[in-house]
DNA sequence: ATGAAAGCGCTAACAT
DNA sequence: ATGTTAGCGCTTTCAT
C-alpha cells in the first residue's frame, strides 16, 4: 500500500488537514515547525502525493488531450504531426501541463471519442488537423470541455490556429508564375482534411487571378505522404497534362512526386518543376532540395496549446488566429523549357 | 455539474451500486428490463463515466507512461523516437491501453520525474533509450511500478527490449572489409546513451577482431543529430585520419556527415564510404542512399509494451530480448580508391 | 492554530 | 434481486 497523507499524520499525531497545508504551503497557514516535522516524516516515509485523488476534487488534472489527425496506426511517423507535437510538447511544459495523446484509433467513432476525452482525465483538448464532423463537434462544445484547434477548424466555434493555406499556395505560385510557368497541376492533399481543401482553393484561386485554365485533370489527390505523392505523379504523368510546374499540397508528397518525376527519366527543375508545403527536413535534404512553404507549426501549436491552458483558467475563448507564411526558395523550381513556355 | 451514476439512480427510483452494475454489464447479474431503463436514462442524460473516480478504486488507470530520452526540447523531432512511439501506439492501441508522455524536461531531476510517475495516473513505465542513474533505477524499482525500456537497461532489473547493436555495426564493418575498407572512423552517439555506448563498442570489437588499430583519433562523438554527424565528420576531416570508410551510430549523423564530405569536395561513395544504424527514412532519400542496418524499434517498442502491460496484470517480470539487426547495402559504399587499398 | 468531517464519483463488500 | 454503506486519497469547510 502506498504512503498517503494519513500515514504522516498519524505517525506525528497530527491532523491531515494540517499535514495536506504543510504539504501544499497553504492556503492555511501552518507554523514553520510543524511544516518542518510534516516534510521530513514525508521524507523518510518516501511519500508520493497521489494526483488522481486530488484532481477528483479540485476538478483539474493539470493535463492535456491531444488528438492527432485521423487516427490511425504509425501516427508518429508524420514530419508535420511530429512538430506539431513538438510546440505543443513546448507549450505544455513551459504550462506545467502534462500531455495524454489519444491514440485509440478505434475511438475515430465519435461516440467512444467523446467519452475518452470527456473521462475527467484532461481539462481541455487540442484538436490537431483534424476532420470532426458538425455532429462531433457539436457536442463537444455542449459537453464544456475546453478545445482549441492546430490547423483550420472543421466548423465554428472550435477556436482555431492555422497557418495562411491560402497565402502560402499564392506565394509558391506567384514564384512559378514569374519564372515564366504558365502550366500548372497540383497533388491536394487528403481530400477531408481542411488545410488540404485551402491549400487546393489556393490553387485554383490564382489561376483565377491570372485568368488561366483549370482543368480538373490537372489535379489529382494524395494524401500527404511520399507514396501518395509518388502514386499522385505517376497518374499526372499518364494524363499528359502538360504540367510544367507540379504544386504540391506537402513536401512528403513533393519528395515522392519528384522520385517519380525522375524515376521517368525527367530532370527536375529543367524538365518539371516541383513545390512543397510546410519545409519538412525532407525537402532540404534530397536532391535537388524542394522549394516549399514555410509555416511556423511548431509556434502555431505552442500557441493554441497556451490560448487551450487560459481557455481551462477561465479566460475568453481566444480568437481564431492565422499565421504567415514564407515562401523557400531552392533547386526545385527554374524557367521552363523554351520550347515549352508559352508566349 | 456533470452527470453522475447517483443522478441516474435518482431518477429510476433504484440504487447506486444496480446502475454501476448495469452500466459494467456486471460482475453482479443486473435484470435485463432493469439493465435496459439504465442504459437508456444514461443515453438521455448523456453520462459519462468518470474514469479518474473509478481508477481511484480500482487501481488500474489503463493508461501507460511514456519517457522519451533526454527530456529535451523538441523531443519529437527524432526519427527513433518517432518510431518507438509508433510502435507504443500500435500496440497501446490493440490493449486499450492509453499513453501520457512525460514531456516534463525539469523533470529530468530524478526526484520530480519518479513524483510524476508515481503520482497514481499510470499503470507503468515505458523508458525509451533513458539515461537512468542507477539510484532512479533503483528507486523506480523499490516504488514497485512496473517498467520497461526501449534500449539497452542502463541496471540490473529494468527488462529491456533492444536491437542488436554490436550484431549490426559488425554486419556493416564485415560489409565495408569485403569492399577492402581497411581505415575506418566512427561518429559514435551520444555518450551517456547505453545503445550508442553498445555500437561504439562493435566497432571496436570489430577492429580488434581483425586485429586492426583503433587510434583514439579515429572516433569522434555526435549526438545522434545531422548537424552533430556534420561536425564530427569536420573534425575527422581536420584531424586528417586517412579514414576510407565512416561508420556513423545512427541515419541522422550518417546524412550530416555526408554532407560535410560533400561540401568538401570530395565524393560518396568513391572518395568515402558512409554507413548510417536504424534505416530511418531520411537514409533512403539522400544522394546517394546510405547503406544502414535496419532495427524493427516499431516491433521492439510494440514488444516492450505487451510486455509491460503482462506485468501490470500481474504476470512475471518478461525475460529481456534482443533484436536482430539486418544489413542494408545501398550506394553510399563502394571499393576504396586503388591507391588507397592496403595490400 | 488545528482537529473533525464532508465529500469528489465510483466500486464492492455487506446487508437484506 | 437489490439497497446501504464504506471507502479510494485528497482538499476544504466547519468547528473548536
Amino acid at each position: 500500500m502506498a504512503v498517503t497523507i494519513k500515514d504522516i499524520a498519524t505517525r506525528l499525531n497530527i491532523s491531515v488537514s494540517t499535514v495536506s497545508y504543510a504539504l501544499n504551503g497553504g492556503p492555511r497557514p501552518v507554523p514553520e515547525a510543524v511544516r518542518e516535522r510534516v516534510l521530513e516524516a514525508a521524507r523518510e516515509l518516501n511519500y508520493r502525493p497521489n494526483r488522481v485523488a486530488r484532481s477528483m476534487i479540485t476538478g483539474r488534472s493539470h493535463t492535456i488531450g491531444v488528438v492527432p489527425p485521423g487516427i490511425t496506426h504509425n501516427v508518429f511517423l508524420s514530419p508535420y504531426l511530429q512538430h506539431a507535437l513538438s510546440g505543443v510538447a513546448n507549450a505544455a511544459n513551459d504550462l506545467h501541463q502534462d500531455l495524454v495523446i489519444f491514440t485509440r484509433f478505434e475511438a475515430a467513432d465519435t461516440e467512444a471519442m467523446l467519452g475518452y476525452l470527456l473521462d475527467g482525465r484532461v481539462d481541455g483538448a487540442i484538436f490537431i488537423a483534424p476532420s470532426l464532423s458538425e455532429d462531433a463537434t457539436r457536442q463537444l462544445a455542449a459537453s464544456g470541455l475546453p478545445c482549441v484547434c492546430v490547423s483550420i477548424a472543421p466548423h465554428e466555434g472550435l477556436p482555431s490556429f492555422s497557418p495562411d493555406n491560402e497565402g502560402g499556395i499564392r506565394l509558391v505560385m506567384e514564384h512559378l508564375f514569374a519564372l515564366g510557368h504558365r502550366r500548372f497541376a497540383h497533388i491536394a492533399g487528403r481530400p477531408e482534411m481542411d488545410d488540404a481543401i485551402a491549400r487546393r482553393g489556393g490553387f485554383e484561386a490564382f489561376l483565377r487571378s491570372q485568368s488561366l485554365p483549370c482543368p480538373p485533370e490537372s489535379i489529382v489527390n494524395g494524401d500527404f505522404t511520399m507514396e501518395g505523392g509518388a502514386l499522385a505523379m505517376a497518374e499526372l504523368l499518364r494524363r499528359g497534362s502538360g504540367a510544367t510546374a507540379i504544386v504540391c499540397a506537402n513536401d512528403e508528397m513533393a519528395v515522392g512526386a519528384m522520385h517519380t518525376v525522375q524515376a521517368a527519366g525527367l530532370r527536375v527543375p529543367e524538365d518539371i518543376s516541383i513545390t512543397g508545403f510546410d519545409m519538412s527536413p525532407y525537402s532540404g535534404i534530397v536532391q535537388p532540395p524542394i522549394t516549399t512553404v514555410s509555416q511556423p507549426v511548431i509556434e502555431i501549436a505552442a500557441a493554441a496549446t497556451s490560448a487551450l491552458v487560459a481557455l481551462v483558467e477561465g479566460q475568453e475563448p481566444p480568437a481564431s488566429r492565422v499565421f504567415p507564411t514564407e515562401l523557400v526558395v531552392r533547386a526545385s523550381t527554374a524557367r521552363p523549357q523554351e520550347d515549352l513556355l508559352i508566349p
